[in-house]
DNA sequence: TGTACATCAGTGAACGCGCGTTCACTGATGTAC
DNA sequence: TGTACATCAGTGAACGCGCGTTCACTGATGTAC
């Protein structure tokens, strides 16, 4: 493992275990169990190495990509979406806390933000992969013609995002559980419809 | 107003304009035009003060409650749901960043949850006033009998929690429209349902 | 193989700055007689 | 009404501390001949 990598294992385990508030450049030093002045060694700045973690550490949705992988006309149509909820909330509840974190300082926002873009990523893409399945799905007839995709991804990881959202403030860990519950109830509600 | 609100408002404004990494001390006093001592003769220190902004500063779910008081049984049940995705979009792209912020501050997080709760408050009771809503329409028979409701409710809340977090991340403002939008897709589909 | 030098990852100690917080104080207003 | 004192909202200036960052340095490793 390079230098660089422990400092950035060592920065997003701080980030994650005190906060980014509390996320030091000594703090973080400490945990690599090298200096400060390495850190500055392989980073220009704090906010290179931050943008750097959050490009690097923070899971990406290959999870749930996976998930989508269960190519459209494969399985039942309930399968592959439960299969999508699961994983995102898992995902969503690892890494809401971070995420949120950034919205307390708007100049990391935006660097993170020009940093995505750049590469083509940002968080509106799990959305997408997940409309252009249920397109598929139209196609082969297993999904109602009717229906926006859109608005059934904003639904599906609407209510992961969410679960994400409510067990870290909280400060409850992701119950399987729940997550199972939550995969059944709401693919079984949105498949069948809840009109009378 | 008191000096304290006068504090409160200040606090609240640095927060969302500077984001609550930069918000300091220094910062809030000058914004309220009172100087920092007097912050510290209206608060014993800055977890107090943003505390308390958070308790009342942070807009409730009332505008969601209004959007609920349309009383089960009356209109349709598809335009009093589309009602509460409004009001929920709009407030959760309003109270996302702020809310977010708190994710950098465990500290804070836990003092905040405290209070809530406290209070017999919490995120969680939009959900639970959503989810007994549609309770009732299972019971007028407008809603079929075997939908969960706290789906229902994690479905369109969690669109919305979704919204706000994407406009948020993306550095753009509520559009009426695309939340028009949401609301008639979101609400369609789940009346209807998806499959075949 | 030995020697002289270059390279480079890494460091201890210090830097200035802005932070949250406190101090001793002021001056306007209220109150007792 | 005048006077002496108490109260209290508010302040300017300073405090120590921990932050991000930089400096001059070390010592191990590679390289030329």
């Amino acid at each position: 493992m390079t230098t660089r990598d422990a400092l950035l294992d060592a920065a997003a385990h701080v980030i994650r275990t005190k906060g980014l508030a509390r996320a030091t450049t000594k703090e973080i030093a400490r945990a690599s169990g090298f200096s400060e002045a390495t850190l500055y060694k392989n980073f220009q700045d704090k906010e290179e190495l931050f943008v750097a973690v959050l490009r690097e550490r923070v899971s990406s949705f290959t999870p749930l990509q996976a998930a989508l992988a269960a190519v459209p006309g494969s399985r039942t149509v309930r399968e592959n979406l439960e299969d999508v909820v699961r994983a995102a909330a898992d995902f969503y509840v690892a890494s809401f806390p971070m995420s949120a974190s950034i919205y307390a300082e708007p100049a990391l926002l935006a660097a993170h933000r020009t940093s995505l873009s750049r590469r083509g990523a940002g968080p509106h893409l799990a959305g997408e992969a997940l409309a252009a399945y249920v397109t598929q799905e139209q196609k082969l007839g297993r999904v109602a013609a009717g229906v926006e995709p859109s608005a059934v991804a904003a639904i599906l990881l609407g209510a992961c995002v969410q679960y994400g959202f409510l067990t870290s403030f909280a400060g409850r860990p992701a119950d399987p559980d729940e997550i199972n519950r939550l995969a059944s109830d709401t693919v079984g509600a949105l498949l069948n419809g809840i009109a009378a």
